[in-house]
DNA sequence: ACGGGCATGTAAGCGGTTACATGATTCG
DNA sequence: CGAATCATGTAACCGCTTACATGCCCGT
């Protein structure tokens, strides 16, 4: 179901092709939800049935833009303030960690090494991010100051990583 | 695939039932990667089929216990060392933080509390089972250093989403 | 005797991925 | 003119959840 609210969400910003929500989803909100194009041409033929979101109008290329409904946005809301909240916390990076000890040192040893490299380059990346939206390249609307909240669970949750992942080499190295 | 691999980890340490799995699943391995029972004993079928596990023995209840085959073992080293590491970090929660700006301001303040206390929760219960293996309460096996260090993420991830909380709680009482 | 936990499964259905398919437009 | 990008979809398949179904064993 949070796919369609996430729809829903990019949506409520404002008005938007299938194509463009699905860009929106690689670039950004992927990252916690990813999600396919067909899947979004899917659900957003499936909201349209339910009337969460309507054709405001179609263009060039056979473009279709979408616009929330007032019946999609109480839904969102009713999903953001009420709706249950799904804590699990899924990684496959951090399943893997469960089994270290069916590693050879060695491998063990590169595996955390890339680890490392690939959530410092993420802390950088959301660093840049967090940054400009400071210096108010993004302008101020409240829009924006939810992307930097979002942006600085990213700059914490991988800067977190980083340090578990280092804290894990010196772990094995001292006591393994 | 991950689930496979989790299932391999397990049955690497000690041969063990589909039930008993399930078990281990739902207690410790879930938090990263939720498994149902359905789902466990159909993959636990299948790769009796691939020959990476075999049924050890039967006991009572028409319990089978599985054991990890060598081609097994062979195949969990191999997603250890070499296979692709799928970063995503999947969460509801922080998809939820996107759409921020969409809440009224007394929901979003409640929402943030109760996020608060659940981090706060799994915090103290991570660092529960660090200090229970630190003082060698479950051993000092390579096992129990795997696990150890699969805990310390725990507490870091945890302690980082409950600072982010709070800080996302003061952002916005200051600039929205 | 019976209730709860042990133990394994099947079936229906939804969520999600990958591959396939098509065509328009823009840019070099 | 050709390649890349825009733009939308279908179909097959796999992963996963939920509900259903069955029966044994143990403790009270």
């Amino acid at each position: 179901m949070s796919l369609r609210y996430g729809l829903l969400g990019l949506l409520s910003e404002k008005p938007a092709s299938g194509y463009a929500l699905s860009q929106q989803f690689q670039d950004v909100l992927g990252v916690v939800w990813p999600a396919s194009h067909p899947q979004i041409y899917t659900a957003l033929n499936h909201m349209l049935g339910e009337g969460l979101v309507e054709i405001q109008h179609t263009g060039a290329r056979g473009k279709k833009v979408y616009t929330i409904t007032p019946a999609g946005t109480a839904a969102l809301r009713q999903w953001l303030a009420h709706g249950p909240v799904d804590h699990t916390l899924r990684s496959e990076s951090l399943l893997r960690s469960f089994f270290f000890d069916q590693m050879d040192p060695a491998d063990l040893e590169r595996h955390l090494e890339a680890e490392i490299a690939f959530f410092a380059e993420r802390v950088a990346l959301y660093k840049r991010y967090a940054e400009a939206k400071d210096r108010g390249d993004h302008g101020r609307s409240a829009r924006t100051a939810s992307l930097r909240i979002a942006v600085e669970s990213g700059v914490r949750l991988y800067t977190a990583l980083q340090e578990w992942a280092q804290w894990a080499k010196r772990y094995r190295n001292h006591s393994g």
